[in-house]
DNA sequence: GTCGAAAATGGTTTATAATGGTATATTATG
DNA sequence: CATAATATACCATTATAAACCATTTTCGAC
């Protein structure tokens, strides 16, 4: 049984609280008894992983204080992570609180429609409209690489 | 006796349910006891395969969460996979339910004629005219490549 | 420090959708 | 033409999303 998995259109309550499909909440409770990180990302989502995964992506390499002090460029990506990056629990009834700033982020405002996407490591929280827009972007990127293949073929 | 051959035409239901045909339904059970995967592919149909022919499909390189921290790429793709792909079973009766996101990638309308396709390794399930559109394909294709064959035998 | 307002949280109810099962119509087969 | 097999429509039941309500907590004003 594949984990993390298939497409959710669900509402945020009128506190901006989500409740996951028993699905959802089956998997994370599988993966980290509810232990989860909130993280926005570059595309105008929320992402949603289990706490080992997040601590996984954000595995560092040694010496962090010392690059710290003597790089703005690391400086800025440690904000970033540390800014939109955000620890809760799924409560005993399958929600989640998303904080202000990050529905913000996501464009995913109270009483509003919203799509939860399975990426397989954890979930992304979508904006109805954003992730229409990004389905008719991996459309088009799936068809030019179709095209490409089947021309080639033809080629030889 | 040859698995996931042949075709057949038959109807969602009106809660966008289909039920296989007894062929169809002992190979999925031999090869998977009813253990399925829908994954919607880009020429816009469903395909239904036993769960472990997709996990080959979908086998992964290593360190996948720092890939995804790093790369808006890589995050995509897991997306594609993770949101066009689900578990499902077949149940008792020998249905399976298509969510809604799906029927509507492959506009496999409620209610309405669907064809099954076999590929060898599982099933494809198509919108009738869409796979009318496909046939006309596959023989475009195959007369293209044919002349294309003996074209390159003469010129040796 | 106390009170009040507002927000956050936890829980319950209800309308709706999904599911499982059965009956009937249709098609295939001898 | 009769019978069996199968697809599909129908119905009853269950599960679920989302709205609603009550309680608790937080924050600010006095």
């Amino acid at each position: 049984m594949l984990s993390f998995c298939g497409q959710d259109k669900c509402k945020l309550d009128k506190n901006g609280r989500i409740k996951f499909s028993p699905r959802i909440i089956s998997d994370f409770k599988d993966a980290c008894s509810g232990n989860v990180v909130l993280h926005c990302l570059p595309e105008g989502a929320v992402a949603v992983y289990p706490e080992d995964v997040y601590l996984q992506m954000r595995r560092q390499e040694s010496r962090i204080a010392e690059q710290a002090a003597s790089s703005a460029l690391f400086r800025r990506n440690m904000r970033r992570f540390g800014a939109f990056s955000q620890s809760e629990v799924i409560s005993s009834q399958g929600r989640i609180t998303i904080p202000a700033a990050y529905r913000d982020h996501g464009q995913l405002s109270t009483d509003s429609d919203v799509v939860i996407i399975g990426v397989e490591i954890g979930i992304e929280i979508w904006n109805l409209e954003r992730w229409q827009q990004e389905v008719l972007k991996i459309d088009e990127y799936n068809s030019l690489k179709s095209e490409q293949e089947i021309a080639l073929d033809l080629r030889n």
